[in-house]
DNA sequence: AGGCCTTTGTGAACGTGTGCACAAAGGCGA
DNA sequence: TCGCCTTTGTGCACACGTTCACAAAGGCCT
């Protein structure tokens, strides 16, 4: 604070993890905003976001010195200050590949429009698709891809395709000049170095949900399948034992048979 | 490793890191088991899984040690244990409440009931979606939502309803015995102690990768809206300048007027 | 049967993220 | 104008996660 150069001289380096509360802290915000409520503490602020308060401070603090002590951060002027820094304040054209169910959920979603992001297009490979209207717009051919990225400079696209043409598609998105890739299909994306990735994977959440709810439940994993003497074994694959001779029985998780 | 007690007596803690890898490691080595691979090496799964190959020997690690020096790990042993791990040994009841075009979407993936998800019921608020056919089976109204997860023990609740909605549906489900939810309203969710929740924001990684985009484009933050003398702002709240006395030009972006 | 070569499993160093606790700042009331 | 009371911004210690690098293990070839 009179360090002289604060946070690694700023700008250069905001945390990840505190970029990516950024929004959540947006989103607040934004509903603060709506209220018309003029000025938020830190603790406020971070119960309204789900984090607490020291955090919030020190993610802000990354970002400049917005608040004032005694009172509180300003709502309007941090919600302009972190669109800024998100880079929300300009507008984003988007395209989106794959109008399968989830391509249509994204199309029609209003949390895009809302905060800079504009579709640009909607394009599928399936020429059935081809001109239906989805979210106000018609859908193009994926053949329009190129054309479609340059004419609108699009630099952000999003996959919803299967995952056997998830890579096909991007690696056309980034010749044509993409350089962030919002993924959806569950494929593991290779791309070339400077190109940003991030993936949603639905069923990913769920099954960690399920290793927790595993936890609770019983207070152990359920037995490991061990063919009960010589039988075949319920379905042969899951219930192989060690690929070849026993090895030595060690750390095995501890609520079994023996 | 002949430490005695290793990993902290194992069974107790696995990383939430490692955990949230599990389903990966978990894809991959299901693409593997499809093309019929015996055996991998940890370099080959981690490429195909996306991440180093000693971050994954050591999450691997935690499971067991379930590999064989200068051989790899064998392919369907490996999966059989990591879903063991993730509690995707058994079935799982899952009621989707929500049925806009998110949650049509999700009622179709295949991904869930793949890994042992099952859609118990479909339910929404809207009377005019009751008894339509989605994913194979009746949209029911969300009236029913006690006795559906009684009925069903469900344990896990996936939230596809507007915000406004999501908390009144979250304290039902809870109240019902839901433990874990997955939810994709962009809200904050209140829940008591033992309830897990993960959220999926679509708009938030949009967002993260708006953020990264700014950064490789200009080499700086967009100008601080600064009034430029007196005259009336842009749109007024978006140039505000600081809410009182301007403080001490503190820690600025750099790029900048002055 | 022995030695070689591959690959695992993990100690240890390092880097990133979290949370506490408090000094400094600033408004506001007397 | 002065001092009090609130709330920020941050130094510091700790927890968690990542990566390196190598000894131990084990199959396989001669």
């Amino acid at each position: 604070m009179a360090t002289g150069r604060s946070h690694t001289e700023r700008t250069r380096g905001i945390p990840e993890a505190t970029v990516a509360r950024l929004p959540l802290y947006l989103r607040a915000l934004t509903g603060l905003s709506e209220r018309s409520v003029p000025t938020v503490s830190s603790e406020e602020l971070a119960a309204a976001a789900g984090v607490n308060s020291a955090k919030l401070r020190k993610d802000l603090s990354y970002l400049g010195s917005y608040g004032t002590r005694g009172v509180g951060y300003d709502v309007e002027y941090l919600v302009y200050q972190i669109s800024r820094e998100l880079g929300l304040t300009q507008d984003w054209p988007v395209v989106i590949v794959g109008l399968g169910n989830l391509g249509a959920a994204l199309a029609n979603y209003g949390g895009f429009a809302s905060r800079g992001f504009r579709v640009a297009a909607l394009m599928d490979a399936d020429p059935k698709l081809t001109g239906k209207m989805i979210a106000g717009q018609a859908v193009r051919h994926v053949d329009e891809l190129e054309s479609v990225v340059r004419e609108n400079g699009v630099s952000i696209g999003v996959i919803a395709t299967p995952a056997g043409a998830a890579q096909e598609v991007t690696d056309r998105l980034v010749d044509a000049g993409v350089t962030s890739i919002l993924n959806f299909a569950p494929t593991v994306l290779t791309v070339p170095e400077g190109v940003d990735v991030r993936k949603v994977d639905l069923s990913i959440e769920l099954q960690i949900l399920a290793f927790h709810e595993q936890r609770k439940a019983g207070d152990g994993l359920p037995p490991d399948a061990e063919p009960p003497a010589s039988g075949p074994g319920i379905s042969g694959a899951m219930v192989r034992r060690r690929p070849s001779s026993a090895p030595k029985s060690d750390r095995e998780p501890g609520v079994q048979p023996a």
